[in-house]
RNA sequence: GUCCCCAUCGUCUAGACGGCCUAGGACACCACCCUUUCAAGGUGGCGACACGGGUUCGAAUCCCGUUGGGGACGCCA
């Protein structure tokens, strides 16, 4: 038989980061036996449910380059057949009309918390057989009172529920409108689903489910059950522990993989390994071998491991995900510089791609102006010699290439008599407007004679006019 | 409150069969080295088996309890 998973978001959001890791396992499994990975949109929430989530988790799953096989199936498209099994339910006598209000079941639960009792349904219209008149009645599933639901449960193993925990879950509104355990099953049953892998948070609601398809004649399928991801205060993740939403840490400069990769080692692992390509990933990855316990979402290992990708990265995949960033800052990148070229130089300098991008600015168009403090320490009327002697030297350097001009660098400042870095830098902030740059000569090959020429210039008239 | 789940450095984690664990790696942090800036890299440091009982010649590993944390308890998903 095929493998078959699911992710299942509800859109009423972005794609957040445990949504992502749910379906990067998923999706893991199902790709690692020659399985299929399905996409399915829970939108039965219409008050909640928006078009725009629906693009936004469509997009995070692109960029994260979780590429599903069937889908997106929507449940709105699917009420007939919802409808339908409620029907047979409700004629095979597993679900029943309750025609309590809203009034009665807060009063019902307010009792039973008083009583330090789970608030649970008493299943008082499980005999009636009379409507209420003014009453639109809801449709209850009528679960088992005895006996054990048992949930055999890749990551947790075995669980056992009582039924007696249990009570008769609402499976359709008084609108007609089916609830999510409903549809879940119904899906799953439907879409040949054979391993649910979903959060801890839906632990609780497998044995109903598993009552419901039981009712329904159906086999349960496998569940794995993943631990949650908490923020830093060991609370749910959420909007204030930084950035959830998937899209964000685009826009934040990580590359998908690093992201990918963080998100795997959250309750996984292989022995002392932390940088696992999509090729090891599937090679290596085992539902079974996913943690118990929930973790805390860390950034800064995130932004580790981004770094690394950017520096293990080769240059072009870089430089592709680079362009989106400096398009943002409205730079072409066809007017400077080979992209690629500059990536090489700035791999290894930068955490981010925006902050690489920001960094690679000055190769691309003119800085507005210094860096304040850089200038103040080289651009000075003692480095302005030293400048103008570079300018001379560098108006004649053959070829424009790494190799002479660390010569022509090398040679002003032993003929100033200064330590390397002395020249070195007023030219770096000449040329960059700042204190940072990749090494020199490699800055200067980059941005190119003409370009280094006139940024002295400018440098030269700067401390002409602070001398003024 | 009731039910379910969980428990190794601040964080992610390694830890088959209990002995190889004076508990390993990674991030973060600190120090030093390298260095034309910033980085990267190198070396070292800091730092944990929640607690209490068992079982055993021997427990981070097994059992029980306590404590702590999380989840669920909706005409949300």
């Amino acid at each position: 038989m095929t493998i078959r998973t699911r992710f299942a978001p509800s859109p009423t959001g972005y794609l957040h980061i445990g949504g992502a890791r749910t379906a990067l396992f998923s999706w893991l499994h199902a790709r690692r036996h020659g399985g299929r990975f399905i996409l399915r949109i829970e939108d039965t929430d219409l008050e909640r449910s928006t078009a725009e989530s629906v693009n936004a988790i469509l997009e995070g799953m692109t960029w994260l380059g979780l590429e599903y096989d069937e889908g997106p199936f929507f449940q709105t498209r699917r009420m007939e057949r919802y409808r339908e099994v409620i029907r047979r339910l409700l004629d095979g006598g597993h679900a029943y009309y309750c025609y309590c209000t809203k009034e009665e079941l807060d009063a019902l639960r307010a009792e039973q918390m008083a009583r330090k009792e789970k608030p649970r349904y008493d299943g008082r219209c499980r005999a009636r057989t009379e409507p209420r008149p003014g009453v639109e009645p809801v449709v209850r599933f009528r679960n088992p009172t005895e006996g054990q639901v048992v949930v055999d449960d890749l990551i947790r193993g075995r669980v056992v529920f009582d039924n007696r925990e249990l009570d008769d879950l609402i499976i359709a509104r008084s609108d007609g409108t089916p609830t999510y355990n409903l549809t879940v099953v119904v899906d799953d049953l439907d879409m040949n689903i054979t391993h649910v892998i979903r959060g801890d948070d839906h632990l609780n609601n497998t044995p109903r489910q598993i009552n419901i398809l039981r009712a329904l004649g159906a086999e349960p399928p496998v569940y794995a059950h993943v631990p949650m991801i908490l923020g830093e205060d060991g609370k749910r993740l959420s909007k204030r522990h930084g950035a959830v939403s998937v899209m964000q840490y685009r826009e934040d400069g990580y590359l998908p993989e690093a992201l990918l990769n963080y998100l795997v080692r959250l309750g996984w692992s292989h022995g002392d390994q932390e940088i696992f390509s999509l090729d090891e990933m599937l090679a290596l990855f085992d539902i079974k071998d996913v943690n118990t316990s929930a973790s805390t979402f860390n950034p800064s290992k995130l932004l580790w491991l981004n770094q690394q990708y950017i520096m293990r990265s080769p240059p072009e995949h870089v430089a592709h995900h680079l362009s989106y960033h400096l398009g943002r800052r409205g730079v072409d990148p066809a007017g400077g510089p080979d992209l690629v070229e500059v990536v090489r130089a700035q791999q290894e300098r930068a955490k981010t791609l925006v902050e690489m991008a920001d960094n690679s600015l000055f190769f691309y168009r003119e800085f507005e102006e210094y860096d304040p403090k850089a200038a103040r320490k080289n651009l000075t009327p003692e480095t302005a010699p030293v400048l103008e002697a570079l300018r001379a030297r560098l108006a004649g350097v053959e070829p424009w290439a790494r190799e002479a001009l660390h010569q022509a660098v090398l040679a002003v400042a032993e003929a100033a008599g200064l330590k390397l870095g002395k020249v070195a830098q007023p030219l770096r902030v000449a040329v960059s407007g700042g204190p940072v740059s990749p090494p020199i000569d490699v800055t200067l090959e980059l941005l190119g004679r003409e370009r280094t020429l006139a940024r002295i210039d400018r440098a030269l008239a700067h401390i002409g006019a602070a001398a003024a």
